[in-house]
RNA sequence: GGACGGUUGGCUCAGCGGUAGAGCAUCCGGUUCACAUCCGGAGGGCCACAGGUUCAAAUCCUGUACCGUCCACCA
């Protein structure tokens, strides 16, 4: 086994960063080394349970941004010295999963009927062997340091015993009930799917307007006249139902009408759920196909289960029309009501239609009996929970959101009639009369009757993991268990604490492994924060919710960290069918894993969705070069003998531009800590490109080229030792800075240099070090602030030269004229400016001659201004020079205006803070200051 | 029907009460000993629109338009 990374000890580098020679090795070295596990310690834990990928899922950008931003958290949290936990794992995916087989059968010709249940489940168990941690081992590409030792399936045995202590717990105080409902029924997937798996749609249809004769009609009323969008569950119909306040209905309520095609004598009713403007006003109730119809005919004490479309969406009990799918139902329906001239109108009309969330199949509400969760009182200990702050979301946002749907929320179907799942852990007393007519039946047959054609409906079911011994109600002992399973989400719900062993207790000696649990789930949970897309706030955070205050009384998580959906640039969700995915292993391929989790958490802002192109990891890509390439050069100048430490690095022997960036590295870290604790890691990221690339990079390797050069002298000496010792500090909190998005990266420098003994921090892997809260060399910050000096004159050096268009190898003469502090700090730091500025000399307090071009350099920590001049002998037009000093002229005065008016506004002398006023006092007297010298340069170019 | 979010340079986004920012793209110039996946410079925005609050508004409030999303018993 591989314990440490072959590192050579030379100081070289290859030219370019090849990510991928790199990042299988380093993530096996972790693994070896078990840096990612973890066990309950004294330190306070920081847990994630991952949200559970389902077995069939291939990794793509979605979980690339999940699970780095997870990553990213973790490993921040672990460096921050708590006890750091990711557990991953992955969801069954209930009738996901089960279609996808079931596909595959179909491959071989063969339905999951054709092999029976038993061995169909053999089947799925085969193929998430063979398939189902495919997407764990593309996490670990990502890079993500879970504890994979704890590794769970919601369908493991330990997950198992949670579902069924919870379904049983449930079950015997009374939240879980069986009834006839309304349910969503998919004639595809051939179960029944709960509320929020339904999505709705805009669909083109139309409005159809249908007459039912009256019985008794009379001369001015022949007909009630319906508004439908579905004419072909009039079938079904048992009432046309008005508003009791409808004026036109008035003298219509308790009469009755022919249901035409059918001949069916049914009632005119009022209800207020009718809406008068909708449509005619009359409205057809269809009980069994429609969740209002069934309130109505509930409430009107009519029948409510006549079915008219069966499970498979083919008619059914409607003589001639039996057998027709629902759809062409409809046509033929249309089609006999127009020859009977009963069709009214029909109206364009768009409205939204449920589809199926697994296969995308219109979904035919119809009634049936299935399991029901009560969600009230569960519901009710979750709001008063998240009102009171126990549970942050972030961002805050979703907290209404979610409560109004607590607020709101009916009670949970969670029986599925499919096989793969947890089985509904319920058991019937069998009645051996019924049974007497299926003795014949193996047990597998048996699946495939309705449960009440063998049951005794007076005896009780019983929830029990196991066969009943004896009936509590009759004393029989023959039982047979639901043929059911739940919901896949019923599972979910139970993650963060089925994860650690919850319901260990009732099978205390069957699994060993289980030996710790209780004593992990007192540790682990609650854990701190739960990472997820929005998408499934409802379906699965909420319930979670719910799930861990009624089992363990103590919310799940106290945080929530709300993400985005991953879109093309088009602002389309990525879905194979509309062919715009970008396929994160591809990404991985072509610019590296650091590059791909950087890209995504700099994209992610907390509760936004991210667009993204080919082009995206670009930037960020190159990003990783440069900093492979500001690593390469500070060992490029070591030297062997030295030794480099912050010990060398005392205040009194640095530089303006050591204290600067010392001070720019101690901000940094101060807001990358603030904005942890805010979840705003594409701040973060940000931050830290700005301070590698614009600040270390551009500016202070590029000074500290000078005195790495040079190497004479003792002084020399010297200073080229406290300036590696800087640059090697930077360089040291930079990887740690930005180990928690690019760990690959870091951790491969890490190594090379703790080889070569140049870290501060001793820690044998990067993932273990400890993160630097604060600056540890004494830095001088006025001393800081005057390299602003240094920046704004070689800027300004720079973009003269390019205006004159100057040789890049043209070496000019300058001049600086400006008050004696200034111009002190300005020759004691000449060579920075002669060496960025790519100048030859600099001349002090000169007067200027007429071949040169001059600027205003404004300083603004001083509020003073130098006057800078450079020579260019025959290059100059004098009346160009003219217009672009004007042109300057004319903006700082119109500039000077607008201070002099906030500065003559007595409300604003009054109204704004201090710091205000003085800002713009002090910037008054720059561009007073810059005003005089621009009419001085000009007049005397007008001389 | 309700609610939420977005609208900032050609593109992707940051800024969220005090003189408009970054990356990419464009243009100009570059083999100065880390990096052409680079270096230096430049152009380009009355911050969707209309009102209001404020000494001060891209930033707060109200309304409108467009885009996106979620929720609802749209028959």
């Amino acid at each position: 086994m591989e314990h440490t990374l072959d590192q050579d000890n030379s100081f070289e580098l290859p030219k370019v960063y090849a990510p991928s020679d790199v990042e299988e090795k380093i993530y096996n070295y972790w693994l070896s080394n078990h840096f990612e596990q973890s066990c309950p310690d004294s330190r306070e834990p920081f847990v994630i349970v991952i949200p559970p990928p389902n077995i069939t899922g291939a990794l793509h950008m979605g979980h690339a941004l999940n699970n780095t931003l997870q990553d990213v958290l973790i490993r921040y949290a672990r460096m921050k010295g708590y006890n750091a936990l990711w557990v991953p794992g992955t969801d069954h995916g209930g009738i996901a999963t089960q279609n996808v087989v079931e596909k595959l059968l179909l491959k071989e010709k063969k339905t999951r009927h054709d092999l029976g249940r038993k061995k169909f489940l053999d089947y799925m168990w085969e193929w998430r062997k063979q398939t189902g941690d495919t997407i764990l081992n593309q996490l670990q590409k990502l890079g993500c340091c879970c504890d994979w030792s704890r590794t769970r399936f919601t369908m493991d045995e330990i997950c198992s015993l949670a579902v069924n202590k919870a379904f049983i717990k449930l079950f015997n105080e009374g939240y879980i009930y069986r009834g006839e409902r309304i349910v969503n029924w998919c004639p595809r997937c051939h179960t029944a799917i709960s509320d929020i798996e339904v999505e709705y749609k805009e669909q083109k249809s139309y409005l159809w307007f249908i007459k039912y004769p009256l019985k008794n009609a009379d001369s001015e009323n022949k007909y009630i006249v319906v508004a439908t969008t579905r004419p072909e569950t009039m079938l079904g119909d048992v009432a046309v139902s008005v508003n009791p306040k409808d004026g036109r209905y008035k003298n219509f309520i308790g009469r009755k009408v022919i249901l035409p095609l059918v001949n069916r004598e049914i009632p005119i009713i009022a209800d207020e759920l009718i809406d008068m403007e909708f449509g005619t006003g009359a409205v057809k109730v269809t009980p069994a196909h429609d969740l209002v119809d069934f309130q109505i005919a509930q409430n009107h004490k009519l029948v409510v289960n006549l079915k008219v479309v069966d499970e498979n969406a083919k008619m059914i009990n409607v003589g001639k029309y039996t057998g027709l799918d629902r759809f062409e139902c409809r046509k033929q329906v249309i089609a006999d009501l127009e020859t009977l001239g009963l069709v009214e109108k029909v109206e364009d009309y768009k409205h939204s239609v449920g589809f199926c969330y697994r296969c995308n199949t219109v979904i035919e509400p119809l009634t049936s009996d299935q399991w029901f969760v009560k969600m009230d009182k569960l519901a009710e200990k979750a709001i008063q929970s998240i009102e009171k702050g126990e549970v942050v979301y972030y961002p805050e946002n979703w907290k209404e959101h979610t409560l109004r749907w607590l607020k709101n929320i009916k009670d949970w179907c969670i029986s599925r009639q499919i096989w793969w799942g947890h089985r509904i852990p319920v058991w019937y007393c069998v009645d051996l009369v019924k049974t007497e007519k299926l003795k014949n039946l193996t047990e597998e047959d048996l699946n495939n009757v309705p449960i009440k054609n063998y049951i005794k409906s007076s005896c009780p079911p019983i929830a029990s993991v196991k066969k009943p011994s004896k009936c509590s109600c009759c004393g029989g002992t023959d039982f047979i268990q639901d043929p059911d399973v739940l919901d896949t989400w019923f599972s979910s719900s139970l993650w963060p604490f089925s994860v650690f062993g919850w319901g260990k207790e009732e099978n205390n000696n069957e699994i060993d492994k289980l030996k710790n649990f209780n004593l992990e789930l007192n540790y682990y949970y609650p854990t701190r924060v739960l990472v997820t897309g929005y998408e499934i706030l409802y379906l699965w955070v909420a319930r979670m919710i719910m799930m861990g205050l009624y089992f363990l009384n103590k919310v799940p998580f106290s945080e929530v960290l709300v993400h985005g959906i991953v879109r093309d640039m088009h602002g389309k969700k990525m879905s194979k069918s509309l062919g715009n995915v970008i396929d994160p292993i591809e990404i991985v391929k072509q610019y590296g894993t650091d590059a791909l989790r950087f890209s995504v958490v700099s994209f992610a802002g907390v509760g936004k969705d991210i667009h993204l192109s080919e082009e995206s990891f670009v930037s960020a890509r190159n990003f990783m070069n440069k900093i492979y390439n500001m690593t390469r050069f500070i060992l490029m100048n070591i030297e062997r003998e030295q030794v480099y430490c912050i010990k060398n690095v005392t205040v009194d022997k640095m530089s303006i531009a050591d204290n600067w960036i010392l001070s720019e590295l101690q901000n940094l870290v101060f807001s990358v800590q603030k904005n942890y604790e805010k979840y705003l890691i594409n701040s973060i990221s940000r931050d830290l490109f700005d301070f590698v690339w614009f600040k270390f990079c551009d500016w202070y390797i590029e000074i500290a080229k000078l005195r790495l050069s040079k190497n004479e002298t003792e002084t020399e000496k010297e200073q080229k030792v406290l300036t590696m010792s800087i640059l090697l500090y930077i360089l040291e909190q930079i990887l740690k800075l930005l180990h928690p998005m690019i760990p690959f990266f870091t951790e491969h420098m890490w190594q090379k240099l703790q080889k070569l003994n140049l870290l501060n921090d001793k820690s044998e892997s990067i993932m273990k070090s400890v993160f630097t809260e604060k600056v540890e060399i004494k830095f001088d910050s006025f001393s800081a602030q005057k390299f602003e000096l240094i920046e704004n004159i070689v800027k300004e050096i720079r973009s003269l030269r390019n205006n004159f268009k100057l040789q890049s190898n043209a070496k000019p003469e300058i001049i600086i004229c400006g008050s004696d502090d200034v111009l002190d700090v300005v020759r004691q730091y000449e060579i920075y400016i002669l060496r960025l500025g790519w100048v030859n000399r600099i001349r002090y307090n000169e007067n200027k001659p007429s071949h040169s071009t001059t600027s205003i350099v404004k300083i603004n920590f001083i509020a003073k201004t130098i006057e800078l001049s450079m020579l260019l002998e025959g290059m100059i037009d004098i009346e160009k020079e003219k217009m672009r000093l004007k042109k300057e002229f004319e903006e700082t005065k119109k500039f000077i205006v607008s201070l002099e008016e906030k500065l003559a506004n007595d409300k604003f002398i009054s109204c704004a803070p201090k710091d205000e006023i003085e800002k713009i006092k002090e910037r008054y007297i720059l561009s007073k200051e810059s005003l005089g010298k621009l009419e001085k340069f000009i007049l005397e170019l007008e001389r």
